[in-house]
DNA sequence: TGTGGTCATATTGTCAACAATCTAAGCCTT
DNA sequence: AAGGCTTAGATTGTTGACAATATGACCACA
């Protein structure tokens, strides 16, 4: 069992805070794998935690559905199908198609020119890979969640950072990237930024369903030919 | 204080299942109210629990956007506003446009059958009130749970009961039905339902759709007009 | 060898006590 | 009267011990 991230001393208000957020850097990591069971005491040696906070931080993950918890029996890390991984793509097309729409209603001049600024870094990245990647750091530098934060809604803010991206993170690294996918990508996103800028929310919307859906398809396919097994 | 609901002997699992069942009903029947400040030490003599368990339950219903939690200085249940319910109603608008269309794809001839006969009887409550009302009991007769359910996807699903339903009935009740809206209502969900049996998933999406938004539009009419205040 | 029963141990759920933090009341100054 | 400071008590967060439940090892029997 490797040892997991150093919890650090940091500036959070509660040790269930502190828990949280070395269980979910574990989890996503893959230092606790899918489908693995995990028992409190292990993981409270291995975090320096009491089990107090320590199953609050369980509850909390559990919620997100990053954690499969049964009562008296323990905890697993969540473990998905391919079926539901393509579900959570459907889900995830409508609700940021709704998030690209409010966007495009909501965000101001100088949001739209930072995330076009935000597109010209990521241009900048793919030509350094050579167009074989297009990896984007999480939070504030990633076009979704750009997008999704520009909404301005609130609790699809929440739904969607709470209950679906650390899940599809889970996944995300496996898919290595088909030939001359992230130039594409990079396309799809600068005309989703596009219509953005012109206030045009059922384009946005279109777009990035389009988008999404064109992700969706290719992990689907994938998962067919056997390339992908979860 | 009126006293709450009278906790009874159950057989769920553990204790704090039943004070996460307890709180939800109070909050639910309004007994405990939106933007109100509760103690934990006064839900336990409350509820005869303990702290332990009913932090685990004041954590899920955290998560489910019924509580707010703030570190070190307690719990409030929500409030929300105006403009978050109607926010709210734009994701339950795609989310359940996407259920419908599942559904459509996805229900077998019994499953439709038994929708159909849910309308029956909807309709003929409808009747016996003089078209004054459409209240739908909650759980299995409601239609808009049976379509959800009928998708077949579970993260839909659980997003829906889980983070938009319970928080949108803490203020269903409070709109009285417009004139001939019951019988407005009955005529969409079969509109819904006979594009549901037909297999055509766009249509039942986008009948979903227009209903959920007719509902948000007379919500928001009605905000505007000051008949309500939340 | 396979199946069922028993029991010890490990693990999860709960409890009560202690620690940490916040809030409100009281007092003093302007 | 209003504002600021201090402190006691209330409340929330954590801890360690005990209770409840599940699991796996071992044994007996067919």
């Amino acid at each position: 069992m490797p040892e997991a991230s150093s919890p650090t001393q940091t500036s959070s208000q509660t040790r269930a805070d502190d828990a949280f957020r070395f269980l979910q850097a574990a989890i996503i990591k893959g230092e606790l794998a899918p489908g693995e069971k995990i028992g409190e005491v292990e993981l409270c040696d291995r975090f320096n935690l009491t089990r107090g906070p320590l199953r609050e931080a369980l509850g909390r993950l559990e919620s997100r559905g990053l954690l499969v918890r049964k009562p008296h029996a323990g905890v697993r890390v969540v473990s998905i199908s391919g079926d539901e991984l393509l579900e959570l793509y459907h889900i995830r097309e409508v609700m940021e198609g709704l998030a690209a729409r409010q966007a495009a209603e909501r965000m101001n001049q100088k949001e739209v020119a930072e995330l076009h600024a935000l597109l010209d870094g990521h241009e900048k990245m793919v030509a350094e890979a050579h167009g074989l990647a297009y990896f984007q750091a999480e939070g504030d530098y990633d076009f979704h969640f750009c997008i999704v934060t520009g909404s301005q809604n609130q609790k699809l803010v929440q739904m969607l950072m709470g209950d679906l991206y650390y899940l599809l993170r889970l996944y995300r690294c496996r898919f290595s990237t088909a030939p001359g996918r992230p130039q594409k990508a990079l396309k799809e996103h600068r005309h989703i930024a596009e219509a953005i800028a012109l206030g045009d929310g059922e384009l946005a919307q279109f777009l990035m369903q389009r988008h999404i859906r064109a992700a969706r398809n290719n992990i689907e396919s994938r998962l067919k030919d056997g390339d992908i097994t979860l």
